[in-house]
DNA sequence: GATCCACAGGAAATAGTGGCTT
DNA sequence: AAGCCACTATTTCCTGTGGATC
């Protein structure tokens, strides 16, 4: 008979830990703040908006700075009679050309039984219809957006929208464009036309060090967590790992997150550096195991064949010996092989997941050059999620290894 | 130092899907 | 219904490459 009773001991409020929670206050970021907020000052005199671009690596609070000075922003111009502020807020994963970010960006500012379709449209026409909306809602128009390099090279809208109103398509709005990047390549890959024009303002945000880690840490700890169940030499841990690693308070939040979870589930009243190490590995293997099973079926197919050299001890191997296998496997489970080049990219992308490790060899006039791919994760989670694999039929040696 | 192996990986063409316009 | 438009996944074709071997 299960029982459930309410946590008292580790968990005062886990909200406060999870990557949605928007604290009310921004730790560690000043010199950031304060360039975003001058970059920001023409919007409350009024004036045309500037564009913006925030670069950093995931976690370094990005969007967290920007929801926070973009709300702070909307209730100090509210005085003003003159200024008209609204924000629009987007999330261009997935999103991977201007024409897609336009549609989605439509479809935002639209009310949801209004909707446009996601293909179909010559892109002149969405543009269209984009600057209709925005010269509908008039003002001043931040577009904000998020994760804005998934969109690669097409950056075709990131020259539109600023330009817009000066090419006359706009007469009420005054838009804005905040573009915020994990990548700091992706500055180089625009346009030059873009460039000039949109990265106006740019603002870089630096991975948190350990003691910053540790002040983001305290302060979400203190509401998040009793008091007797973290201490500081854990919280340090937490702290360290993440600078370590990404430098990222997402993952830093994460492993804290995680270790409570596990003391929680023994029924432990503290949280030990143990735990820590614990959390570490876990969310480290649950990302790998996300990541595999996320692949298309001829991933599934390539991660199959490795399988099974892996556990035959012929990793590493090199495509020569990989494709053939693969081929068997794919026509056992009724599916129609790629081609070896094809193939190649599948495995290239397993590499770039971090779940197969490359190595490039050369043996000269003799054997010419090559990869050579193993494993470079434990075989038992990758068993793990090949198990669940229902649509491919799994050599036997796979099965016999995976029960 | 030229050659040449065995593949890497870029580029363009093609297939196939879903949706709009007239 | 025919003709577009855009997207994704793939195939086809091809040039490039590092270093052992000639």
């Amino acid at each position: 008979m299960a029982t459930f009773t309410r946590d008292t001991e580790i968990f005062r409020n886990e909200d406060m830990l999870r990557e949605d929670y928007q604290p009310d206050s921004i730790t560690a970021r000043e010199d950031e703040i304060s360039t975003y907020t001058a970059a920001l000052q023409p919007i409350v005199n009024g004036a045309q908006p500037r564009n913006i671009f925030l670069y950093g690596k995931t976690g370094v609070g990005k969007t967290a700075v920007s929801r926070y000075l973009l709300k702070q922003l909307q209730r100090d111009t509210e005085q003003y009679d003159d200024v008209e502020l609204s924000v629009c807020w987007l999330n261009c994963t997935n999103l991977s050309s201007s024409y897609q970010v336009a549609v989605n960006l439509v479809n935002q500012l639209r009310p949801a039984d209004d909707q446009i379709s996601t293909t179909g449209y010559p892109q002149q026409r969405v543009f269209d219809i984009l600057y209709e909306e925005l010269d509908q809602i008039g003002g001043t128009v931040l577009l904000v957006l998020d994760e804005i390099d998934h969109i690669g090279s097409d950056d075709e809208i990131l020259y539109e929208i600023p330009r817009a109103r000066s090419n006359g398509y706009l007469s009420k709005a005054k838009p804005g464009v905040i573009g915020i990047s994990n990548d700091f390549g992706f500055r180089d890959d625009l346009s030059p036309k873009v460039k000039d024009t949109l990265c106006e303002e740019e603002i870089h945000f630096s991975p948190y060090n350990a003691p910053e880690l540790r002040a983001i840490l305290e302060e979400r700890v203190a509401g998040a967590m009793y008091d007797d169940a973290v201490d500081d030499a854990v919280i340090a841990l937490c702290a360290a790992i993440a600078a370590q690693d990404t430098g990222s308070a997402r993952q830093a939040l994460d492993i804290l997150y995680k270790s409570g979870e596990i003391a929680r589930t023994n029924s432990e009243k503290r949280l030990t550096e143990e735990h820590v190490h614990q959390a570490r590995e876990k969310l480290e293997q649950s990302q790998v195991e996300h990541g595999m099973r996320e692949l298309t079926k001829h991933g599934h197919l390539a991660l199959v064949a490795m399988l099974q050299l892996a556990f035959e001890q012929e990793t590493p191997a090199r495509i020569r010996d990989v494709y053939p296998l693969y081929r068997r496997i794919a026509e056992g489970s009724n599916v129609d092989p790629l081609v070896r080049r094809r193939m190649h990219d599948h495995l290239a992308d397993l590499a770039m997941l971090g779940i197969l490790d490359r190595q490039m060899k050369n043996e000269g006039r003799a054997g010419g050059h090559y990869y050579q791919y193993e494993f470079d994760v434990d075989l038992d989670i990758v068993g793990d999620v090949v198990r669940d694999f229902d649509s491919i039929a799994l050599p036997k040696g796979v099965t016999a290894r995976i029960e």
